[in-house]
DNA sequence: CAGAAAATGCAAGTCACTTGCATTTATTAT
DNA sequence: ATAATAAATGCAAGTGACTTGCATTTTCTG
């Protein structure tokens, strides 16, 4: 049973209102600003489970570093610039139908992928 | 300028034996069987190295657990078991074609992306 | 409103990886 | 070969993200 907390109702308000794709410590740093008592591990135990509700997405910006953003309604990938790290989402996923015959080529059932581009923005090329 | 060190073979020499792709820890504790007084360091120091010289991938087998396997001679994506870990590779990356669109919608400069698929082995099935 | 389960905050812990630095070792120029 | 020098190593200590245990607080349900 999941229920309605003030801490994370202001964790999932912090990546409503973001512009980019939030690191658990830049969420903990704003939602700190309402909540000064707020605990770290209360930020990853909610992240943890916004993920596993698929409510937010755990995007990877890079080795051992990520960010979180919330979930748009379909399947998404994302193309993050490696110099600022604005982030773009890239509309469809091209591998629904690559997946099928990797399957059946292997033999495994697969689950889940990782994709992720990485380059330079406009601005930052 | 690159040395050629005694450590840095045996690192190597474990990776080209094995059968499956390996963590940091694992390499270290086969590599120690030969040379019992290296440190982790050299074994972090020198997967950095080879993975920059593109002698071996770095893969990622969840979030923060990497493993290291020998490069094919060209690009490759993985499919790992979620369950045994046992991995297989994927012939064609399907993704040279998408790029150029991609590209062109974002005006990003595309100069990587990351590609993984998780799933479960016949065996674990 | 009481009781039970869930969530929080705090402190301490873990784990993978990194850094600084003195020492050793591989290459090179002599 | 040998000495000079630059790279690589090993060790110890450090970092940083995340986790865990536990007592306390809070939400929800009956």
């Amino acid at each position: 049973m999941v229920r309605k907390t003030k801490q994370r109702q202001a964790i999932l308000t912090v990546i409503q209102n973001a512009a980019k794709p939030l690191s658990a410590r830049e969420i903990y740093n704003m939602v700190k600003v309402q909540h000064p008592s707020i605990a770290l591990t209360t930020i990853y135990r909610n992240l943890d489970l916004l993920t596993e509700q698929q409510v937010v997405s755990k995007l990877r910006v890079r080795d051992n570093e990520y960010s979180y953003i919330l979930n748009a309604k379909e399947h998404r990938h994302y193309l993050v610039c490696l110099s600022c790290h604005k982030t773009v989402s890239v509309k469809k996923c091209p591998f629904d139908v690559f997946a099928a015959k990797v399957a059946a080529d292997t033999g495994y059932e697969i689950v889940a992928h990782d994709f992720q581009l990485y380059g330079y923005c406009r601005n930052c090329r």
